[in-house]
DNA sequence: TGCACACATATTGTATACAAATTTTGAGGA
DNA sequence: TCCTCAAAATTTGTATACAATATGTGTGCA
């Protein structure tokens, strides 16, 4: 059996967050975690401790830890704040970006060129995630980035719809948003902030739609309730 | 003995921290703090690693905790982002506050203007960060929340010199920031965004000034040198 | 059947012991 | 005197045992 180190715990646990493997409000049963990471609890609940912190978890006293949950009324304050802080990110980071952090730009966006492709729906919402991060790297500005941090939160696991398209023109917002990455990745390589912002911006059009789809999911059928009299009836 | 709970301790590390009874960069020693707060080990640490999320305490893998410091890169950033971020909470206060929310402002100015009158520098500082913590509160946005939380701990520690004033034209700038919280109040009161976002600049305008010179502390007397000549020859 | 209460079970919280890593100390040699 | 390196001391990290709290279950009673 494979040995985690409390680092690759945090970093899994923070993926399998992102991903929705564990859902919004899943309960994180100590015990049972420091089993699936063969360590003891004490380290365990240090690494719960600081995904509270990070807002990937929330925990009440004497009952445990669960993941956070993306309620409604919070994701209205998402769809507000979002473009003003991204926007700004951009901005920033193509004032302070160091050679090293394009580079890393770079390969993230190949990798995620090849997930998106691919339809991998979870692996390329991640990729996109680490993309968004290094731009909030090369921002280097702590306390925007303490938004960013939270804002990318909701927006990877919203996004996990995004990546799994139905279909053919919904393939092409995939190829799209790729696109924009690269004309992103060039306005930050020229320093152009009023372009980063503009690119930002539609980055963020882009995708909106297909989340606020994912807020209010498809309506249920309209005869559902004749439906269930009939069934109920057997 | 007093015994503290978890919960107390981590308000009051919160507390000496934002107050610089423990010093930026200050080193926590993990026996040390468990002893004073009278409980054992793994609580303390559990304490830590949420505080390190907060943004008060950095750690680092086996050479443990210290209070997270103020470099003079960050600072810069930290002027950079404030208004942006106090005038966008400010807006967002007169759209959601609720009057529940309003009492505890008006308590909060009282406590506030209580102490900045007897230029008690760290209750005064610690007043005003409850004071702009309401209004974060009120603007229910935990993404730009997060950004504030971080700014408000460097700008806590940095205006315990502005509530501890020299000379009577600085008494003068207390005052006035007293009668700006009241007129802030008001706005929020009335829902005035626009005003709200007005008077928050000001008042950042107002304490600006006295921040900036915590980061460049007055140089040394330009003789120093001659002097210490002197002084070693003895 | 529905409810209240006590008991059993499961889960979280804390203390302590020990392991691992870092820092300090000091002896030895150039 | 300065440097190197190893041993001691200090400090952090983890495992385990036990305490406290919460949850689930079943029995008795109306």
């Amino acid at each position: 059996m494979e040995r985690y180190t409390k680092l690759d715990c945090l970093i899994d646990l923070r993926r399998r967050i992102l991903s929705t493997e564990l859902k919004p409000g899943h309960d994180l049963d100590e015990a049972r975690l420091s089993d699936y990471y063969s360590m003891s609890r004490t380290p365990l609940r240090e690494v719960l401790q600081r995904l509270q912190g990070e807002g990937y978890v929330v925990m009440s006293e004497n009952r445990g830890a669960k993941v956070a949950s993306m309620d409604i009324d919070v994701l209205r304050t998402f769809f507000q704040t979002a473009p003003m802080v991204y926007a700004n990110i951009a901005r920033l980071a193509c004032e302070n970006r160091t050679s090293a952090q394009l580079d890393a730009l770079k390969q993230a966006q190949i990798g995620f060129a090849k997930s998106a492709k691919l339809s991998d729906a979870a692996e390329a919402a991640l990729a996109n995630h680490t993309f968004h991060a290094i731009i909030g790297d090369m921002a280097s500005n702590t306390y925007l980035l303490a938004s960013l941090a939270r804002l990318q939160i909701d927006h990877t696991r919203m996004s996990q719809t995004f990546y799994r398209p139905a279909a053919p023109a919904e393939t092409m917002l995939v190829l799209k948003a790729i696109e924009q990455h690269d004309a992103m990745i060039a306005a930050i390589e020229a320093g152009e902030g009023a372009l980063a912002i503009d690119l930002t911006l539609q980055h963020w059009d882009l995708s909106r739609d297909r989340m606020e789809r994912y807020v209010r999911a498809d309506p249920l059928p309209v005869d559902v309730i004749s439906l269930k009299d009939n069934s109920n009836a057997i």
